[in-house]
RNA sequence: CGCGGGGUGGAGCAGCUGGUAGCUCGUUGGGCUCAUAACCCAAAGGUCUAGGGUUCAAAUCCCUACCCCGCAA
């Protein structure tokens, strides 16, 4: 198949692979610009850009799609038999969803109807969902909403998002290559989506990612799995962030108020989180880089009676 | 040129109102013990990120470079 692909991030990365090795002529690939991160003043090319040089296909990165008549025009020229879009990170205009004759793919990570939007594997992990995977649907205009083509899940059981979130970019990869060949003769069928089931899952903001010591420990032993590799939970301790990376509820009572620290060794911090106890097994504070508690402990001190909190100042 | 923190023996840190380095852990050897992520004793291990500068003397002050991290995007 002559193929538009679009994509973004790194869970992109894989599909395109795929379709490269498999054969399909991947015409042109489109990316978010380039973003111009100051910190090292460094020019960093999206993932997907940079397999795309790999593979020596064209890249464009327009500023916007909507209304850019130069960049519809191009894509009409190409007339690709399907656009494929992977987190590409922008809504496509339906100028652009209606050029290509075998429609626009779209490889989402969640089992549709549930967790539409932009962070359904994050989501999925803090709500504390049995199951994901990955659905394969044809594009319009509303958001994740369009006729699903084929599904696959996987099991969540204590997979953190990183996991999942390269367990899920495989996955899709291929499933998209099995689907393909379907989906050019016409034979692969299509499945509306029951909107009565359906759940949004928005982006997770700086709010989302402050811990909450009222929740049961299993809320925030999820919290801080659905965050890691990115972005990242975190409590206060003594005015600066700290980062949790890794944690486990046990099955203890706390007989002191939620987010004081009741023991501290090598085994990990025990927070008191929603009458019981949470286990923090690896941390991070400001400047320095994520590690177990046992080797902070080692030139660092947390006492037995401190608070974690939520309060930005305190 | 967005803001900020940092680069010191294998790991985490202290030292930074200048006089060639210290702590905790780990490692190695020995001891003790029924036994232990226990305890005791001893040892090895550092061009203090790199390059300049100031100075009688710099890990410590100044400049530059590289790298890491938090925030903001």
């Amino acid at each position: 198949m002559r193929i538009v692909y679009m994509g973004t991030p790194d869970f992109a990365v894989p599909p395109l692979q795929k379709l490269c090795e498999n054969g399909h002529r991947v015409e042109l690939v489109v990316t978010q610009p380039d973003k111009a991160r100051d910190r090292g003043k460094k020019v960093q090319f999206t993932p997907v850009k940079e397999k795309a040089l790999e593979y020596g296909i064209e890249v464009l990165q327009p500023e916007k799609i909507k209304g850019n008549e130069e960049f519809i025009a191009r894509i009409k020229a190409i007339d690709p038999d399907a656009i494929i879009v992977a987190a590409y990170g922008k809504l496509l205009p339906v100028e652009l969803l209606q050029i290509p004759r075998r429609g626009c793919i779209n490889i989402h990570a969640s089992l549709l109807p549930k967790y539409r939007g932009a962070a359904p594997i994050h989501r999925s992990v803090i709500n504390g969902e049995e199951k994901t995977g990955v659905t394969l649907m044809y594009m319009e205009e509303g958001l994740d909403t369009g006729d699903m083509i084929a599904a696959r899940s996987t099991k969540i059981g204590r997979k953190t998002t990183a996991e999942l979130h390269d367990e899920l970019a495989v996955m899709g990869a291929d499933l998209l290559i099995r689907t393909l060949p379907g989906i050019e003769t016409g034979i692969s069928g299509r499945t509306e989506q029951d909107d009565s089931m359906a759940t949004y899952a928005p982006m997770i903001s700086k709010a989302d990612e402050l811990v909450d010591f009222s929740k049961t420990p299993e809320e925030v032993e999820r919290l801080i799995r659905g965050l890691n590799s990115w972005p990242g939970a975190y409590a206060m301790y003594k005015g600066e962030r700290m980062k949790l990376w890794e944690a486990e509820a046990l099955d203890e009572k706390a007989n002191k108020p939620d987010g004081t620290i009741t023991d501290v060794s090598k085994n990990g911090i025990k927070v008191a989180a929603g009458g019981r106890i949470l286990l923090l097994k690896r941390i991070q504070l400001p400047g320095k880089k994520a590690m177990d508690v046992s080797e902070y402990l080692v030139g660092n001190k947390i006492e037995t009676g401190e608070v974690l909190g939520r309060s930005e100042t305190a």
